[in-house]
DNA sequence: TTGTAATGAGATATTTTAGTCCCATATAAT
DNA sequence: ATTATATGGGACTAAAATATCTCATTACAA
């Protein structure tokens, strides 16, 4: 449904939201060793982030990353837009027929263009203040999960 | 959303709905041109829907591919479970977390949740006999794309 | 000022998905 | 029988997504 790539921005964002109050920095092997996420692929994706106004970062022995501005007003929708997620969800065919539109719809063109809204809507209607609770889950069952995993290889 | 290989399958479905009266064979390498799909691949896919009982192929001169049973009788959702690209909207965490549940939800669970029931319901309402009328549409649209495209180069 | 721990950035490797090629096999027509 | 035209299926190649590696740069701290 996202990529690989969206879902560990996500992740991250919603570790930071709860991990940092004000200017907070949090380096990046932290989060991703939290989350049980590939620590060099999460700081490109989370470099990406930095350049689209979503986090920022200082580089330093005491630095890392925190969001730049309120989790409030920072929507799952938007971490989506930065890492290049969303055309799926706004013009894209189902059928990925090129040339559908309003005015020659495929078969499944005006179902899927309800779809889209909606889902649209919920991704934006989600902050990162949402649901903080469970961003404890979140992070205690990667936790479990990543250790069970290193304990068969 | 889908994958390609999903699509193109579900686009030579609805071809063959609209084509096939009742078991007339279809050659492959027609449908593929009709679509703009790369024939080879295509070839493939509709092997796949042959060995799920989707659709039926002899081969001959007059050989060709047809549909195994009534097209009202054939949903898209029934085409994306043949080609193993509904785990997305059944189990899968929107975030990707792999322990996520009803009883340990990540942020996004119960949204994701009402989405997936309704994308689920939307793809099995949709027969390969819905809205025909739309499918010349797709065929022409389609023609005309790829007409296009090896006109540039 | 020197060492250390972090990010920045580009190159490279791996895996998955997409797409191609080749040859065997089946069936209809001549 | 032989030929023509289709699918079946395995091997191969290409491209995109995912993951890793290396080295430079920044800033704090001893």
């Amino acid at each position: 449904m996202l990529s690989l790539t969206c879902a560990y921005g996500i992740q991250a964002s919603l570790y930071l939201a709860r991990e940092v109050k004000t200017s907070t920095f949090v380096p990046t092997h932290r989060i991703a060793s939290e989350l049980g996420v590939p620590y060099h692929f999460l700081k490109k994706i989370l470099q990406r982030l930095s350049e689209h106004g979503i986090t920022r970062s200082v580089r330093s022995t005491k630095g890392g990353i925190t969001l730049a501005k309120s989790a409030d007003d920072i929507s799952i929708w938007d971490i989506m837009t930065a890492l290049g997620d969303v055309s799926r969800f706004e013009t894209e065919c189902l059928l990925k027929l090129p040339e559908c539109d309003a005015n020659h719809p495929c078969v499944m063109h005006s179902s899927w263009a309800i779809q889209k809204r909606q889902f649209q809507s919920m991704l934006k209607s989600h902050s990162l203040n949402d649901g903080t609770e469970t961003v404890g889950n979140m992070i205690a069952l990667a936790k479990k999960h990543h250790q069970a995993e290193t304990a068969v290889s």
